[in-house]
DNA sequence: GCCTCATATGCACATTGACGCATATGCGCC
DNA sequence: GGCGCATATGCGTCAATGTGCATATGAGGC
């Protein structure tokens, strides 16, 4: 259950509610690990049943009443328990490495198109890495403990995501040349070998 | 169903049985998408009721009999059409990262010898992408459009793997000199901040 | 004789994830 | 007055994924 140690992760800091959570993986650690609101409120209840986290409502008026969740001495347990097990090296999982491994039987124009996305999206989480690096690390280094895991999550971060954009300017520049080479026109054309008898619909 | 979509282009290029499409997710493709044999036999039977795929099956004694299955038309006009829709970029899920980002409240030795395994590990997987490169593509160029394909994957991995070695140095390092500064000594340390009362088992 | 490995396929169950929908209300905008 | 947005929580369903178990047998090692 790597969300629930995810969220246990995030708990450490501060006590939050649900709702701080979702906003807190959608920008932070949610660079890292996708969840909606609705994957969190589920793994909150179960958390909160192994007594790994407390929920203190707080009464509102005019919206729905607060729970703000606490780490409970168990949770801080399970959570240093769970961070002393050997981590497990994932796997890449990027739907885009799967069409270039097919590239021969799929259309390249929209491949193309596609690369183009990627790179202006790498490029613009790229940036935004550089920016936060820039605004609390301006010297580069990390004054204590926690703030050296953080450091070392945003350069990881940057590093990933330059990586990935050059990725796909170059293959965008390979592929532009290889076109070339191949068919010497711009038209959408299926890189099919020939072999096979069907075109694109 | 992005695992359908994956056996469907391994299948472009040659028709393959369930066993050698399990051992090809154990190597080339399985570099960038884990999937045991259990989720290959039950995608392949979801890709044969749908008609992307045809099973012939081939008797053998002593052995259970093969199913070797090649991709029918439709298949290949669904992988197609599958290429064309954008690609979803996919987050890091790196849980590894969670450590890094509660590293205040973990115990900072196991953290260190994970790193350590992960170094490792990913410096032979970076060894064994520049090793297959250099067989496959000697001079840096491929001479086809599926060559690309298998060209810049290979070029992705390589890239990859080195920078999460070279990440896992760094930290590495960071993590020995911050020790070094915050405790003075080389015992195992709970790098808790002195606020709570508990101490690793 | 027994154990493990390689070949070859598959079911059953549990967890995780994605997506839609529901509830409740104050605030600002047009 | 209606619309969308932010706040705040949650259910239900289905697809995707992960883990364990089951079957069948020839070949080779101890």
């Amino acid at each position: 259950m790597a969300l629930g140690d995810a969220i246990l992760a995030c708990l450490t800091e501060r006590p939050m509610t649900g709702y701080e959570l979702a906003k807190t993986f959608d920008s932070s650690i949610g660079f890292f690990w996708k969840a909606d609101h609705q994957q969190i409120y589920r793994e909150l209840s179960k958390l909160r049943d192994r007594g790994f986290i407390q929920g203190r409502e707080v009464v509102q008026t005019g919206k729905p009443n607060k729970l703000i969740y606490t780490l409970t001495p168990e949770g801080r347990t399970a959570l240093r328990h769970w961070a002393a097990r050997p981590s497990t090296p994932p796997s890449i999982k990027d739907d885009l490495l799967i069409r270039l491994h097919a590239l021969d039987s799929v259309d390249i124009e929209p491949i193309r198109t596609d690369l183009m996305d990627r790179l202006e999206h790498h490029r613009d989480r790229h940036e935004n890495y550089e920016r936060i690096l820039k605004k609390r690390f301006p010297d580069g280094t990390a004054s204590g403990v926690l703030d050296l895991g953080n450091l070392l999550l945003l350069q990881l971060g940057a590093r990933h995501e330059r990586m990935v954009a050059d990725f796909c300017e170059e293959a965008l520049q390979a592929l532009s040349a290889m076109s070339g080479k191949d068919k010497g026109n711009g038209t959408v054309v299926s890189l099919g070998d020939g072999k096979r008898g069907e075109r694109q619909s």
